[in-house]
RNA sequence: GAUCGCGUAACUCAGUGGUAGAGUACUUCCUUGACAUGGAAGAAGUCGUUGGUUCAAGUCCAAUCGUGAUCACCA
């Protein structure tokens, strides 16, 4: 077990006391960086603020790790950072969290009332949000804690108010009577907030009589409890069945209410019978058709969706356990013609589930033409989506957006701040404390509206809010500062799900360019949502559901973080499985032996100077990390993450610790400076894992975070000059490599020490330099440089050196058939490059760059076929 | 119905017009001065299909098949 096991890194001990201590020393704040910061740079961005409902998922660690890379890497680059913290009271979704918990208890917010209700949903918060942050600490994540906030304190809702009074006062905020969907449990809804799912219903097909006793017309419709509601049935102007019954009566069956038979175009004469009900205030299309035609609009329940006495015997009965009674009783008196079965979508309520009904009612509203400097503004390039094709998406939602529906009939939330006089009748917006006189006739008789806001509107204010616009006096100086908007405002990027793109996104788009002027940040970052190793998506019935806190127990932070990371490929879903994070596990043990390593030589090793490495193989592996550093910077500065994670992979574990360590094992007296770079690159990859980076800085520095200064706030890694030389060098040491061992296999001691080989080099190689490496790393005794092919030996031929390994006895075939292989690939590419070569278009079109690539590329591929013809012919 | 993704090695996936890449799995071998959560060598691809543009296409365009997501409508 793993526990008996020798030098095998153990993050526990490690991540318990570093983000302790780096919390207590303010390095997430936006000086917290101090040292380090450059004048006038600046970098923002806000977490999206978790919902104070449950606990954290593998959704939050996919986004927060993604911010934290980002942040950590800023904050090492000089940028005075912020990370604004927070979390979400979520209306809807934590007053059902409370409900349910009253209701286990036996009791009901009716029952307990408002006040006592808001008292739960408050505790609710605090507990929820000590849950979440505790946990998203043990993500590793450095957000400045000291500025968190909550969309419901008081600043924030200061803020909600003067949002709020700007936008009525400009128009933009109205309240009217509109068909809204409606949750007969929570409520108005806005749009997309009705979630459409496929189910299998039924068509009902219902006799309508003709008032003149003259016989029916059939009427479908999958809703039959809607029907005391009707105002019309409706034909196809152009439809020659039946237009000939236009402006006749019908009777409605049982309740005998008359009503008349209209034409319309909105009718599908190929659909169902051609007769459509007509029910005004039930259903959105008809919403539409009653206003065309002047129709009376009925409703027929009531906000708890219990039938009126519209509905005759019906009446008290609720709206979906009413269809079977009624349907039955119109079969029973022959109303019902056919019932088929019919495949539709319904609409749920996105938080309960409930079955949304279209429903006529007086709420507030934000009017569609609000969007309409970001959509411009956002086409004309100020923010760019990442992956780019989300502008579609964002463009095809703006441009067929409704009016916004923001009153909630909620207790929890931010109380709409409009009230009203009795006396008067004026309606009055206060954007200060609560008003006790109305300001137009001084009557004290006034009360507030009692609905509350769509949760999405104080989280659309998030990106400036927090950083105290609007908040009067609260949190000033501790919260937040008056510099604040001037320094982080507009934010530099926002990452979160695409899931929240019309939600939250495009919200907070539009009210920041309404209420300050500009879009309130530059770069949306936008990442899939974690599935399991299948593509399912998680979910507790399914029994997929990786805990991101399990995992972390498991594998450690950094190896989850890191997994995260390389996965999160833009515009792909991440499929994570149990393999990728054992890779990463086992990259940090990789990490933590390398270390062991280069201490087993010294203890101590100084910060990197590029001008302290003069070595051979010290000067390689720096112009390796030179490598490494700028791909990273490129790639974390267009957030390609798994780019930038891989990079690192390859550079430490495929470069420094397969090449370079094994390398200095032939150069002792590189080591020191290879201690060096591998510090420098602890802090290249500290935005991964930042605390397995800390400890092995740390260590190889021979101090404790206790005494020493953080990796995290150390300069980021910057580019010196490569030198070219020397990695040409090191390709050929490495190619002679390879090919020696590769040799070694066609003698059968793949992996044994031997005692002689020769290598025959390109002339003007540097022989004295390569030749330990090329002994230590291909195990041979002796090595010989040569210019010709010696006697009685095995031959390997590589792009630019032949290894030569002479032996009596040795089965030839397999030789002979690897160098058929080979010359057969050699000719292939050739004739390829010919190909090319001889083509005068190609010459003429090319870029001459490309034509030399090719010519030296055929050149060198010639002279290696010859090498290979020549051993053969040693067959013959 | 509309829009947007995705289709590359056995698997999971990178790939930015210029000779097809990684990790895992696989084959053969190795306890070497850190690491078997390791090391070495190797094998493995009609880049979904068909056209087109181009000197040159996995990459750009069109069509098509498969697959997924989002939006809309369905009386």
């Amino acid at each position: 077990m793993s526990e008996t096991k020798k030098n095998v890194y153990n993050p526990k001990e490690i991540e318990e006391n570093y983000y302790r201590l780096w919390e207590e020393r303010n390095y997430f704040e936006i000086d917290g960086n101090r040292s380090i910061q450059q004048p006038d740079k600046h970098f923002t961005i806000m977490m999206p603020p978790p919902n104070v409902t449950g606990r954290l998922h593998i959704g939050h660690a996919l986004t927060f790790t993604l911010q934290d890379i980002i942040v950590r890497y800023k904050r090492m680059d000089g940028y005075k950072t912020l990370w604004q913290p927070g979390v979400d009271h979520a209306g809807i979704a934590t007053q059902n969290v409370v409900e349910k918990q009253l209701l286990a208890e036996g009791t009901t917010k009716e029952e307990i009332g408002r006040e006592a209700f808001l008292e739960r949903a408050w505790q609710q918060k605090e507990n929820s949000q000590d849950a979440i942050t505790s946990q998203l600490r043990k993500l590793g994540v450095s957000p400045a804690w000291s500025r968190e906030r909550f969309t419901m304190d008081e600043g924030l809702g200061n803020a909600v108010k003067k949002s709020f009074k700007q936008m009525y006062d400009n128009g933009f905020i109205v309240r009217d009577n509109y068909m809204i969907n409606w949750c007969t449990h929570d409520g108005a809804l806005s749009d997309i907030e009705v979630e459409h799912e496929d189910h299998m219903g039924k068509m009902y097909h219902i006799n309508y009589p003709l008032s003149d006793g003259s016989g029916n017309i059939t009427v479908a419709t999958t809703r039959p409890e809607t029907y005391f509601g009707d105002t019309a049935v409706m034909i196809h102007p152009d439809d020659t069945r039946h237009n000939h019954l236009i402006g006749k009566k019908i009777k409605l069956p049982l309740i005998e209410r008359e009503i008349e038979i209209i034409a319309d175009s909105h009718v599908d004469m190929e659909f169902g019978t051609g007769f459509v009900k007509v029910t005004p205030a039930h259903d959105t299309n008809d919403y539409e058709v009653g206003k065309r035609h002047d129709l009376e609009f009925i409703t027929i329940f009531d906000e708890k969706g219990i039938l009126n006495s519209y509905c005759g015997e019906f009446e008290g009965l609720e709206r979906l356990e009413a269809r079977e009674v009624i349907v039955k009783k119109l079969d029973s008196e022959g109303f019902i013609v056919k019932i088929e079965d019919h495949p539709h979508q319904v609409g749920h309520c996105y938080r309960c589930k409930n079955i949304v009904e279209p429903y006529i009612s007086k709420q507030w509203f934000v009017k569609k033409e609000f969007a309409q400097k970001a959509i411009e503004k956002v086409n004309n390039g100020e923010a760019e989506f990442f992956p780019s094709h989300w502008i579609n998406s964002y463009n095809a939602w703006m441009s067929e957006l409704r009016d916004w529906c923001i009153s909630r009939q909620l207790w929890w939330g931010h109380q709409i701040p409009v009230f009203y006089c009795n006396d008067c009748g004026h309606e009055w917006v206060e954007e200060g404390d609560a008003p006790t006189h109305c300001e137009k006739c001084d009557s004290t008789n006034i009360y507030q509206d009692p609905d509350v806001l769509d949760t999405w509107f104080s989280s659309g204010l998030w990106p400036f809010s927090t950083l105290g616009w609007g908040n009067g006096e609260f949190g000033k100086g501790s919260l937040w500062s008056e510099d604040d908007m001037k320094n982080f405002y507009p934010n530099n990027l926002l990452i979160t799900g695409f899931d929240i793109l019309f939600f939250w996104v495009a919200r907070m788009l539009m009210m920041g360019e309404n209420i300050t002027g500009e879009l309130p940040f530059k770069d949306i970052y936008l990442h899939a949502l974690v599935k399991d190793e299948h593509g399912e998506k998680m979910s507790k019935s399914k029994g997929n559901v990786i805990d991101p806190l399990e995992t972390i127990d498991k594998y450690s932070t950094d190896a989850l973080r890191f997994t995260l990371a390389v996965l999160a490929v833009q515009g792909r879903d991440i499929r994570l499985s149990e393999d990728k994070l054992e890779q990463s596990r086992n990259f940090t043990n990789k990490l933590f032996n390398a270390t062991n390593f280069l201490q087993l030589n010294q203890k101590h090793f100084d910060d990197l100077d590029p001008a302290n490495i003069k070595t051979p193989l010290g000067r390689y592996m720096l112009a390796r990390f030179n490598v490494a550093v700028k791909e990273t910077r490129e790639f974390m500065d267009v957030y390609r993450f798994n780019d930038a994670a891989t990079v690192l992979y390859r550079f430490l574990w495929g470069e420094f610790c397969d090449w370079g360590i094994e390398l200095s094992k032939a150069s002792k007296e590189s080591v020191a400076e290879l201690g060096s770079i591998f510090k420098e690159s602890m802090k290249l990859l500290h935005p991964f894992m930042p605390f397995i980076t800390e400890n092995l800085y740390m260590r190889l520095s021979e101090e404790t975070l206790e005494e020493g200064e953080s990796i995290m706030v150390k300069a980021y890694p910057t580019v010196s000059e490569v030198d070219d030389e020397v990695i040409k060098q090191f390709d050929l040491i490495m190619e002679a490599i390879v090919s020696v061992r590769r040799c070694k296999t066609l003698i059968d001691k793949g992996n044994q020490k031997i005692e002689k080989a020769s290598v025959k080099l390109p002339s003007g190689s540097d022989l004295e330099m390569m030749k330990p490496f090329i002994e230590k790393l291909g195990k041979v005794e002796e090595l010989t440089f040569v210019d010709e092919k010696i006697a009685n030996c095995v031959t390997d031929v590589s792009d630019n050196l032949e290894t030569f390994i002479s032996t009596d006895d040795v089965d030839m075939s397999a030789i002979i058939g690897k160098l058929t292989k080979q010359k057969e690939k050699l000719e292939k590419e050739i004739a390829k490059l010919n190909g090319m070569l001889n083509n005068e278009r190609f010459v003429a079109n090319a870029p001459e760059q490309v034509i030399a690539t090719n010519r030296k590329a055929l050149e060198e591929a010639s002279e290696k076929l010859a090498k290979v013809e020549g051993e053969l012919k040693g067959f013959a």
